[in-house]
DNA sequence: TTTGTTTGCTTGTCAGGACATAGTCTATCA
DNA sequence: TGATAGACTATGTCCTGACAAGCAAACAAA
């Protein structure tokens, strides 16, 4: 059975056990291979591809983490469920918007570029009189609105207008200047809908609001970004799937 | 400088690999390896350790995913940041407040044998008519009320009571049952407590409340579990880190 | 029938080698 | 002085080979 079908393209610049990652998820996810069902074993498989096994067991590997496959010693490879929505990722809001077909638009409410207040000089560990961008922007989508977001970000690593922030997510425009972002500290809680936040949402005083506070840092160890999310509860919540590993 | 001075104990049953992460972990949450530092490049770590490159690399690379070191090819390794909190895990409530201390408690309001319902069914795709285990329970932490658990567990895996719910966690129950979570699929938003929550968690009507929704899957792929939490908003929320891979 | 043992299967761990590729630095040349 | 080419370094990818360890089913003995 789960002998696999899958075309490796030795001349690809993509890595082989890439090549067998993408294989297998579409497969899966195609339903050709069913949740329940079970693999060959590594070795044959690794020979059915012309891979040596390592390769064969690097592509596993990535998927068992990923939570597609179990692996149990003596005994097989395990398709586990096709039901693994895209692990919650390092990525903006209007990123993940605009994936989904959305068509999110950014008002940029406020636009500083300032002395950094103590929330943000300990988020961000910079030092006193240190510089920072600070702005709020609220998020619609479709015309509705629903997020309203405030940020800080270090001034040193690119120059921010308000111009890009109204076109573009926040994150992209970083990422365009170079930063690799690696790591982002996250909490998630709720709220009750203040009077400034309830009129620029479209709701009203009291209402539901999920709140996320975010520090990120990039691959060079610097605390980048930091910011405080309200959502209406109504239209947004965050959805992730777990891995024991 | 980044040469580190593990002790690698051949005899042990730890695979190697292991023991070189342990051993960097330490060494990092200890201050040893300064965040920012660079270590040795891998064949050099590999020979001074006795050990070779890929076991080596497969060690680096754990610390990688999670987030605690950062490669560059022709670069080298770099320690990003010791601020790495611990992955948002497959755990419950009860483990977490127990790992740090707390004294909880657990009140069940209800519990029961039933048909299960059609959001029940529909999450653990059970067949109509199938059974399973409902209750609603209230965590309490030294005294004061925290969450609000509605759940349901299929009756096919482990016979549950009301006693050893009052006791234990319902992850310890199952887990002791031999269920080996894998997955789950998580969702958090925010609501308004309500007439029915708001007394039970000592709260008033209108209070913010956090709430989550989870089905769980074991590693045969079963979905084992499925509940509806509300937390008080005041009192919890939802840390994680994020790794971008 | 029950219990212990063996055998074979599969994944887990580890070694050593080879070449590719992407950065960084230096030396050279215009 | 500035740009370019090359050497160097470190990680990335891939291979072959070997043995260990856990599991299950078949088998043998009580």
């Amino acid at each position: 059975m789960g002998s696999l079908n899958l075309n490796i393209d030795r001349s690809s610049p993509v890595p082989l056990y890439h090549q067998v990652v993408q294989g297998i998820e579409a497969a899966i996810h195609s339903g050709t291979l069913a949740p329940g069902s079970r693999l060959d074993n590594e070795i044959d498989l690794a020979a059915s591809l012309n891979l040596s096994r390592p390769t064969m067991r690097k592509a596993m590997d990535e998927l068992v983490r990923s939570g597609l496959l179990v692996r149990k010693r003596g005994v097989g490879t395990q398709v586990v469920s096709s039901q693994v929505r895209r692990h919650l990722e390092l990525s903006s809001l209007f990123d993940d918007l605009q994936r989904v077909g959305s068509k999110p638009a950014t008002e940029v409410l406020s636009f500083m570029h300032m002395e950094a207040d103590d929330a943000a000089r300990e988020a961000l560990q910079l030092p006193k009189g240190a510089k920072v961008y600070h702005f709020t922007r609220l998020r619609t989508v479709d015309g509705k609105p629903l997020a309203l977001m405030e940020n800080s970000v270090r001034d040193d690593i690119v120059a921010m207008d308000e111009a890009s922030l109204a076109s573009r997510g926040l994150y992209e425009i970083l990422r365009s200047a170079g930063v690799n972002f690696r790591l982002a500290n996250q909490r998630i809680g709720a709220v009750i809908a203040n009077a400034y936040q309830a009129p620029l949402l479209g709701t009203t005083v009291g209402a539901a609001l999920v709140t996320m506070e975010r520090t990120a840092l990039d691959d060079t160890g610097r605390l980048v970004e930091t910011g405080h999310h309200v959502y209406r509860a109504d239209s947004y919540s965050f959805e992730m799937t777990l891995v024991q590993r």
